[in-house]
DNA sequence: ATTAGCACTCGAAGAAGCAGAGTGCTAATT
DNA sequence: AATTAGCACTCTGCTTCTTCGAGTGCTAAT
């Protein structure tokens, strides 16, 4: 008789010893037995106790056996239970507290660098892979594009848009890049690309330009081109990962690492898990997220908010057996300094 | 007896046998045996002579058994005595000509993203590591900076140096960004700043130009100070690594390559081994590169030239089994192109 | 309700045995 | 003198068998 509902009410000492299985499963990575549970926790029960609760928790879902006369692990009821009603949520840690806040304060004005850095120490003080994406959005519009001449035929373009990113490339022309040039392609950059979603500013948009701008538009072409390039990069710096090389010492996962780390690679079903997460920190364990690939990861999805709006996120990804509880506290603490720092560059 | 020396010139047939077992090994990956070798090149020699034969290989230290009676695998020596004379040194296979040549029309005319790309291209195309140096030296100048106000209080600014590199950042100061903060700034910046080399612009160096800004000092303090931040980044983007998740995939390093990727992932010394290459292209197999991590992996170092000058470099790592025949001809092709369209794009 | 005691189960780790691939040597052949 | 056939020998990888021990569930005693 699995999944009795009725009891979902644990009683207190069931509730504790859910929680120190799972605490030491994740410490230790090995099933835990009644014998070994008492040794590591004191509780001053025989083992025989502890056996037949922990032979409840199992019919109740909570926990299982890898086989038959094995310690117990817990089941992603199990971890989902614990994150959700046992876990002390306690407050992040001093140290890594000071970790973080010197680890940004060297991109603090610069929204591309600070997320890029929140990956990596993150990464770093979870020892799991890392997600980020950019404050973009539908809505990500352009704010403002410079034309700087480096040379006869080539300039050095730079884009910026409403939520801080920041693109350059040089560009080069076949025909001289000169004032007038330059003075034609202001007026139209003003008036059909500053202001619109990046994600408008396509090689098609641009060719229906071409009536409005007559014979110039040959001469224009390059740097046009260039515009639409930066554009679409500001898409692609959404989703970046980091940190994956971590997951390959996670004895968890054995042979199936690779597997999951060519999951990870490829963005548009990474990108699918982020942006199915709920809620401004969602932890999604094992099968909770829908890709097979993904049955032994958890994924923590935690949003920023820049002026109020929760734009971006940053995702830490590990095996079922992460250390919650100290992650989940890191990465909303890490969450919340990126938002208000970008916020904060981002004030007129 | 092994090493003799004066038997340096091998016989034609030994040549054969030699490069046979080389490239069949490099195929399947395992020992090759006598019998093997025949039945896999149809030589039309009984097995008996190829065992005497290899049986020399092995005493002069071209071949080595995994163990007795088990087939030849080529050592290190043997490695190298292939790529300096058996390997036909064929040029690059039509289709990959075609694969590169289109890969990197998407980044012709930006450096850095050409870099990038090439790095990508030659990581799928070997299923090796990549790694790419910027074209970056003690050399490389501040060509140009420029500072574009996006409110009162913040500005982006965008460095290129003389090699094509931009970068860019967002920047806040606490007293107003006006025009005539601008201007002082580009008084400093065009005295003490442009033409210099980037590495000389350290947060020192700026200290130093206090006596010469007086009062404005602490104005153009955030400036100066993204200034200095955007010139180290410049030798960040110096060394960048790829694929390396490819490596994973070969059995020839099962459980050590997690190691092997810890150890690409720190930049120092792969930076050193890199840095170690002769020539514009060096083949570095298993302990030629003096590092331990890398005792089961060649390294093929490639330079490229910008304005005549080898400035940078992109390099391929993989396992020693690796198959040089089609990288070596890959990579310089890569080379090749990469070069003459940095130094195009940065013609005036 | 808890605990001590015990028979039982199952995997991990080692030992033993076998098949096969490949060798080196010797003696015969060209 | 070089090549080849033949053969005894060696070593690994695989499978099968045992043993060992941790951990369980049940029953009976507290």
């Amino acid at each position: 008789m699995p999944d009795k509902k009725e009891t979902e009410a644990l009683s207190e000492r069931k509730k504790q010893i859910l929680a120190n299985v799972v605490e030491l499963y994740i410490k230790t990575g090995e099933p835990v037995g009644s014998k070994g549970l008492i040794d590591a926790t004191g509780m001053s029960v025989s083992s025989a106790t502890v056996r037949n609760e922990m032979n409840e928790l199992d019919s109740m879902g909570y926990l299982e056996q890898p086989h038959t006369s094995a310690g117990r692990v817990p089941t992603q009821e199990g971890y989902r239970y614990y994150v959700d009603h046992l876990m002390k949520n306690r407050e992040v840690d001093e140290l890594t507290k000071r970790l973080i806040d010197a680890g940004v304060s060297s991109a603090v004005g610069d929204p591309e660098k600070l997320i890029a850095k929140s990956r990596e120490i993150l990464a770093n003080l979870t020892k799991c892979a890392t997600v980020s994406t950019a404050p973009v959005g539908e809505m990500t519009l352009i704010k403002k594009i410079e034309v700087v001449p480096v040379g006869a035929y080539s300039a050095m373009m730079v884009l910026l848009t409403s939520n801080g990113i920041l693109k350059s490339r040089l560009c080069r022309s076949d025909t001289e890049i000169n004032a007038s040039v330059l003075e034609k392609f202001y007026g139209i950059a003003g008036a059909f690309i500053i202001g619109k979603p990046a994600a408008e500013i396509t090689p098609v948009y641009i060719q229906t330009l071409a009536a409005a701008i007559e014979g110039d538009y040959f001469t224009l072409l390059p740097l046009l081109a260039a515009v639409t390039e930066l554009a679409d990069s500001v898409g692609d710096s959404r989703l970046v990962l980091g940190g994956s090389s971590n997951l390959l010492s996670f004895k968890d996962y054995g042979e199936g690492a690779v597997a999951l780390l060519e999951f990870l690679s490829r963005s548009e079903p990474l990108s699918d898990v982020i942006n199915s997460s709920r809620g401004s920190l969602d932890v999604r364990i094992g099968s909770e997220n829908k890709y097979k690939q993904l049955e032994n990861s958890s994924v923590i999805v935690s949003k920023y908010s820049v002026n109020g709006d929760e734009t971006g996120t940053i995702s830490v990804i590990g095996p079922t057996r992460m250390d919650y509880e100290t992650i989940i506290p890191s990465i909303r603490y890490m969450t919340d300094i990126v938002g208000r720092l970008i916020t904060q560059a981002l004030e007129e």
